[in-house]
DNA sequence: TTCACATTTTTGTTGCAACAAAAATGCAGC
DNA sequence: GCTGCATTTTTGTTGCAACAAAAATGTGAA
């Protein structure tokens, strides 16, 4: 017998697997650019930080490197992954593709209704900036893109969306700090909303790429400051 | 490093991870439509199948689960996704986006050897049809597009579009028995070759849309068929 | 200092057992 | 036949420990 009988721990309450918790926890922080690009992440904290255990720790990890959100630098280490221009450009690329078609799509189902969520939303955006809590407003940023893009009633194109949000994440780290001289995207978003309410399609992707473009130049710029930073 | 120290790393191959070659082989199944769609997996099948323990069988399941290549139908039950002619029309929507776009950047990009390597491939997917080996002729022509979406230089857009294919892999399960009354896209490949040889990233472009839009009508009518079996 | 090497520590992986819950099965009663 | 309910079987989840390998650290020499 190798083996005494062991002590079997009880969890009580699992609506919500472990596992998936961990993942979406880990996703979410990740969206959020809390890591930094480059943070390394081991199986034990990270169950430690989200008090589980090592497997669904090491789970949410692997499901999050399968999809490209962590990647492998060594057999053995998983970091935030460091994104170069190139791939910032990309990412960039793809984005204006698949939330252009998402945004197309969108003007085509949009009701009254959806448009004053949308205001709801960037009523909360603004007085975010206004206060200066800069990523809250970076969160209901997404939330606006997303509530158009869910309103193409193009689900799985959604959650590729999501999965390329999941990946500039990091690097919205480095735009913590001075971030948001002006208003961000405000424009944008506006135009956006009469888009929708006209039903204009056209408008709509049109303003949602601008959007795009507008963030992808802000993150350039942080990122080559960033870079920066480091050699000199 | 010029010189050798006597403790080399003789076993310079990777030593792949149990965990990630079972989520290969799934993947691997699910895009050649091994599986029919609502075959249910159960960790324990698939531990058997692939000779490893439960663990990285959950792992591979677990992964393939939240990149949406497998659903869950209960909580306790993950099945192959079904999918219906909405699903099917927004994949292709999709793809018709990413794909297109990756063959715009591929026509920039590709050489004379590239050309030539598509030509083979080519090759392989006529002799395949020929002889009737279908199974291996779809696997030949999911090479030969990615082949030229990697000529793209852009591996997060390719990775992406590979998360498409696995999704619309279990629907070609349909496609096996009465698959290719006719020659399978040829003509389209040897547009899109001519096209890559001109560096046209337009008709590149066309002509894989134009791929994609054939296989998925023949994808909609193996799929009306099944169902009229089903409901009959 | 810097480099190379040996030692220690950290870390990911894997198999397994026990549990809880879902799914399958049996069975009685109609 | 079918339906509803209780029982049995199947199944996913989770924590853990042992192991191997990699990373970190220490050490000494040039």
């Amino acid at each position: 017998m190798p083996d005494i009988p062991k002590k079997v721990p009880q969890v009580e309450r699992a609506m919500e697997r472990l596992g998936d918790a961990a993942y979406r926890q880990m996703k979410e922080r990740i969206i959020r650019g809390v890591y930094r690009p480059g943070h390394k992440l081991t199986v034990r904290a990270v169950a430690q930080d989200l008090d589980v255990s090592t497997t669904p720790a090491r789970d949410a990890i692997n499901r999050l490197t399968s999809e490209g959100a962590l990647v492998y630098t060594g057999p053995k280490t998983v970091v935030v992954p460091v994104l170069d221009s190139t791939a910032l450009r990309e990412i960039t690329l793809t984005r204006l593709a698949l939330e252009g078609l998402a945004s197309e799509q969108a003007a085509q189902h949009g009701t009254p209704v959806d448009v004053e969520e949308l205001k709801s939303l960037q009523r909360l955006i603004n007085s975010a900036l206004d206060e200066k809590r800069y990523a809250e407003a970076l969160w209901h940023n997404k939330e606006f893109h997303f509530a158009i893009y869910r309103l193409s009633g193009l689900p799985h194109l959604v959650s590729i969306i999501e999965s390329l949000w999941l990946r500039i994440g990091p690097s919205l780290h480095n735009l913590y700090p001075e971030f948001a001289e002006e208003k961000y995207g405000v424009r944008n978003h506006e135009i956006a909303m009469e888009a929708l309410e006209e039903r204009d399609a056209a408008s709509l992707r049109a303003a949602m790429e601008n959007d795009i473009r507008d963030g992808y130049r802000r993150l350039k710029r942080a990122n080559q400051e960033k870079e920066g930073d480091c050699s000199a």
